[in-house]
DNA sequence: TCAATAGTTCAATATTCTTGAACAATGGGA
DNA sequence: TCCCATTGTTCAAGAATATTGAACTATTGA
C-alpha cells in the first residue's frame, strides 16, 4: 500500500474543501468525526455505501485536507483536522456543519 | 430558449450550494456578483472562458439556486440571491465569501 | 428585413464518479 | 509459522459530469 497522500496545512484549497463537502455521503461522515472521536470507515455512517466508494470518499476528503488517516491495526483511524482547518480557514467548517441538512423543506 | 429554472428558496440543498461554489471560476463569478451590482455572463468576471463554459457555469450557479437570472434586453441580468440564501443557510454564504483564496501560502 | 450582440444548446472529447473484483496489510489463533 | 478473517486500497469498466467549438435562439437597432 502505498502510504496516504495528506496536504500541508497551507495547501489545503477552498475549493478542494467546499468540493469534498458537497457530497451527501462525505458531508455525513464530516459531520460524524465532528461529533465523535476517530472513527473506522466501517463505522463513517454510510452503511449502504460499497468499501471501494467509502475508501473512494475518504480519499477524496484526505487530499482535500479535511481528514487525517492512521493505521490503527486492521483499521484506519479517521481524523478530523479540525484545528488546522479552523486556522486555514476561519468560521468555514462551523458556517457548514451548523447548517440544518435533513428536510429541505421551507 | 425554454425558461430558465430557479429553484424555490426551500428547495435549495446545501450540497448544491456547496458544490457550484467549489469551482474557482464560480466561486470567482459570486465573489463578484457580492461585491457589485447586476452583471451580464460577459462581466463575470472570467474573461479567458469561452462563452458556452460560463453558459454552462451559470447555469449550475442558477438550479444550485445562487444565482437569478432575468433577461434584460439583449443580455442577461444576473443577481445573486443573498437574501433568500441568507435566510436558508445563516451564515454560509459570508463564511465562504470571507475567507482569502489568492495565496495559498501558509 | 438584415445584421450585430448575448447566451443557450448541441455534440464530441475528457475527466471524474461508482462499484465489483482482485490485492495488500495487520492481527489472531492453531 | 502458516492460515485466515477483517479492513482498506487499487484496478477496471461503465456511468455521469465537465469543457468547448459550432450552430442556434432571442432581442435590439438600422
Amino acid at each position: 500500500m502505498r502510504s496516504l497522500h495528506h496536504p500541508a496545512a497551507g495547501a489545503i484549497t477552498l475549493e478542494g474543501v467546499l468540493h469534498a463537502l458537497s457530497d451527501p455521503a462525505r458531508l455525513q461522515i464530516v459531520r460524524n468525526l465532528d461529533e465523535s472521536c476517530p472513527r473506522t470507515c466501517g463505522e463513517a455512517g454510510c452503511p449502504s455505501l460499497p468499501r471501494s466508494t467509502l475508501s473512494h470518499h475518504f480519499r477524496i476528503l484526505r487530499e482535500a485536507g479535511l481528514v487525517r488517516s492512521e493505521r490503527d491495526g486492521v483499521s484506519m483511524r479517521n481524523t478530523l483536522r479540525r484545528d488546522e482547518l479552523d486556522k486555514r480557514f476561519p468560521g468555514l467548517l462551523a458556517a457548514v456543519l451548523s447548517q440544518d441538512c435533513g428536510s429541505e423543506a421551507d
